[in-house]
DNA sequence: TCTCTTGTGTTACTTTATAACATCACAGTA
DNA sequence: TACTGTGATGTTATAAAGTAACACAAGAGA
């Protein structure tokens, strides 16, 4: 039953790597279960919290799904901009905010050690004000 | 038995100021149920929602909880600390930061509506390496 | 081959959240 | 007083998200 090396995580990757949207967890399930009918969701967590842990995907809390990672060695020292209106997500790094972030919690004697910042609104494309109207 | 004006929102209120902690929807309704034995879901979440619209309280998205907002009147502009150890959530106002971090979104032309901002850690009365040891 | 570790299968369940429709309470007003 | 509109709440049912506990399988190394 048991395949080989992480076959589920690999597979659960490309699954992701198919969308450029955020996907949740039962949305995996349902589409890995054409070539797995009886996969449970157990299986589907597992293999995201393994992915999670080695950094190849992110959850985004606001949403209750995942995404690929396109920074995989940066920590979690990143920011989330989510679309509202078209559903993409854009990753982008910035180790200073982060830093900035840190230094503000730290104010008070907080040591940070894991950052969620989820940014909601309208992307370029979204956005009437710019280009349409 | 809908009573008046609010009445649940009010309640739900008192119930989360009893606690420094924040509180998952389903702990209001345990609680709120010695009260109204009958209470349902829908109930809490209705109010939940009433009183996050109008800022009285925050959704931490990371723990699926709800806390007492300390400033109001500050829109979403605020950055949660929560304490891993003891649970604790700070409040913190930092506008600057928030417009730091909208900033840096917008550098893609993405155009912000709401910011969410939570830096797990520890706060400093459970730090170890400061007072005690 | 033995054994250890890690990943997966399986079953059952808990927790979190929402949909859809009925009903009640108050306010305004006729 | 009765009428009516609106918003909050009640009620029922179900969907969606996540976890616990235990069994088994597949490689890796001894």
């Amino acid at each position: 039953m048991a395949r080989r090396k992480g076959k589920m995580q690999e597979e659960v990757l490309e699954v992701l790597r198919r969308h450029d949207q955020p996907q949740t967890a039962y949305a995996l399930l349902a589409e890995m279960r054409a070539d797995h009918p009886l996969l449970a969701p157990t299986t589907i967590y597992r293999a995201l919290d393994a992915l999670m842990e080695r950094g190849a995907i992110h959850r985004l809390e606001s949403l209750k799904a995942f995404v690929i990672r396109r920074h995989e060695d940066q920590g979690d020292a990143c920011l989330m901009a989510i679309c509202d209106e078209c559903g993409a997500v854009e990753e982008r790094l910035a180790p200073r905010l982060i830093d900035d972030v840190s230094a503000e919690a730290a104010k008070s004697g907080f040591a940070p050690t894991r950052h969620v910042i989820e940014v909601h609104g309208r992307c370029a494309g979204c956005e009437p004000g710019d280009t349409a109207r």
